[in-house]
DNA sequence: TAAAACCCTGGAGTGCACTCCAGGCAAGCC
DNA sequence: GGCTTGCCTGGAGTGCACTCCAGGGTTTTA
């Protein structure tokens, strides 16, 4: 039985206490629960990002058990921080399938990456545009509100 | 049939060129497909949203069709900003809720506000470290890689 | 040597945020 | 009057990114 209960949150948007572990270096062979530790992945997300393609072949120990190396904690990494500028899964597995095919997918990887840049200066640029709205609401809400606060969004 | 032939560009994360139409003023009465223009929502996304009660009532006019004021295009507005912060619909729907409750409500608004605002701060700053992230990684491609760039990540 | 902990697989299920469908009024215009 | 355009409803369907289940191995601890 799969040690899987993390509780579901629903509160407001407080992240989860999520401290991801740091990996210890001089070792290059990682269970999946440890890599669960590192990431903040689930086990079962890290064989489904498998099963679609989006790690490569993962090696496994004579029983047939996942083994990570660093280099699949790293791309777990490049991952981890695409996946949090809204990058379809979709996506970033035509990535690792362009990284797998080899050299003459060079330019086409660069492209790629340069298009997501500016769409995350974008979305940094729309966040801070929400951050202002924001910031006018709570100051409203903070002074005058108090007592006249009836209604007005 | 209502005209809804918006493609589904499954393309690169190059936004949709929705440009939201500039709303006249003067006026305080739209119907929903002048909302679609202003919001770049769907007319159906906008019944939607009225359903789970994430909009005040909204007007009719005597046949029975949606009159939308200007004071529901601001809440608009303030949705479109909450949600691309990423916050769910459903505690939008919460606080749409506490508005409607009255002013005892005041202090509660305020802290999700509030805990919204420290949430928009770090998605930010973890933006901005993607953006490093990426930094690094295109000049990678853009000088050295061309030659050597066999895989390394 | 038994129990507990950890891992495997394919496939089904979940939650969210829409998105679409079928069937049907109402108004404008040719 | 007929046609088109725009809007209405409740409810079903979709796509994404997981998430869980059943059934079964192996490895570690007591």
């Amino acid at each position: 039985m799969e040690t899987t209960a993390e509780a579901t949150g629903t509160d407001i948007c407080v992240a989860p206490p999520e401290r991801e572990q740091r990996r210890p270096d001089g070792r290059d062979n990682y269970t999946i629960s440890e890599v669960v530790a590192f990431t903040g992945l689930t086990a079962h997300t890290l064989r489904w990002y498998e099963r679609i393609g989006l790690m490569p072949h993962i090696d496994r120990s004579h029983t047939g058990q996942r083994r990570y190396s660093n280099r699949d904690l790293d791309w777990l990494g490049l991952v981890g921080k695409l996946r949090l500028t809204g990058m379809p899964v979709a996506d970033m597995v035509r990535y690792a399938e362009m990284v797998r095919a080899g050299d003459h997918t060079y330019l086409e990887r660069y492209e790629l990456l340069e298009a997501t840049r500016r769409d995350v200066r974008s979305r940094i640029a729309e966040l801070q545009d929400t951050l202002a709205v924001l910031d006018r609401k709570i100051d409203f809400y903070g002074d005058a509100g108090r007592a006249l606060a009836s209604e007005r969004s």
